[in-house]
DNA sequence: CTCTAAACAAACTTTTAGTAAGTGCAATGT
DNA sequence: ACATTGCACTTACTAAAAGTTTGTTTAGAG
């Protein structure tokens, strides 16, 4: 019943999708990446996107900013500017590969901006968008009210850890 | 210089800790999930919570909320208790295994509450709890952006795919 | 009686994340 | 002078998640 999706497009992997050209050779079509799902196609109609349909484009954008390392990246960036490496020593815990393809799905969506400087001693700042400034606020809200409930949630884990394991 | 995390305690995974009971067999201590760690340590000693540190208590659930299904599932809670079925049904996509894990990280958390009502047709309903609430409507918020912006996103991703393949 | 449905648990496979190492070049350290 | 380090990545390889399938228990429908 539940159709079985080849292509998971899962949060941070660059999704390099199957581009199913059907315009021909000269490639001048409008490509929507979703092309080819049902939510994609009824989203072209004008059908209002919904996060809780599988393929479609608002669910991708989900999945690239709330993936593993989607959160701490932008919210890493809000404070202006920053370069890799210094969003990386900022992220505990990042590995320079993971940064780098969550960074890659965040500018493909259009969350952030990337510019590189200097030719040479590898310079490159990256930054948030208007889009990525918003989504970034509310990221922020969420990261202030889980700071503050940090003893609620160990009291929660401490009475569910004591009834698991009773 | 990075240390080397061994156990990496991650999203929605129900975390079964080492549990170094320091106190003794009869394991009177107040047993805060975080033991061990440096940021476990200086939250116990008032220190304010980070989520870029990686061991904090935030940071934990932090990924209970963002991991894969995190958002999807209490975006799923928001309209009041549901079964685990019909979220199930509601959120396309996710499997029973994976449902059932994410719903035990958030309970652990104690952003959702468990309520089993008949003894034998099984029949369990999930609710927010106060702090699940709060969460969840700032990722109402989140969801609501990100579906208000595909066509901004869609666009990017064009950009991005016509300037990466060039 | 057989079948379905609910809410999971356990075993097994596939996908994704993490680790380690390599790249090219310049500024520092010894 | 010569090795080392830092920058911003990429590519192969390995460990850890997510996903799939099967099984469980018991009531009610047909």
């Amino acid at each position: 019943m539940t159709p079985a999706n080849a292509s998971s497009p899962t949060s941070t992997e660059p999704r390099t999708e199957p581009h199913i050209d059907s315009t021909g050779p000269d490639g001048t079509g409008t490509d929507s990446s979703a092309e080819g799902t049902a939510e994609g196609i009824a989203e072209a109609y004008g059908a209002a996107p919904d996060v809780f349909a599988a393929g479609c484009t608002s669910r991708q954008a989900l999945e690239a900013v709330t993936g593993r390392w989607g959160v701490l990246t932008l919210a890493g960036l809000r404070d202006g500017q920053i370069r890799f490496n210094a969003l990386r020593r900022k992220i505990d815990g990042v590995s320079e590969k993971m940064l780098a393809q969550t960074l890659q799905g965040l500018l493909r969506d259009g969350l952030v901006t990337r510019e590189v400087r200097g030719t040479m001693p590898p310079h490159v700042e990256y930054n948030l968008t208007p889009l990525g400034s918003i989504v970034t606020e509310k990221l922020t809200d969420l990261i202030n009210i889980l700071e503050g409930s940090v003893d609620l949630v160990l009291q929660a884990q401490a009475e569910y850890d004591a009834e698991t394991r009773g």
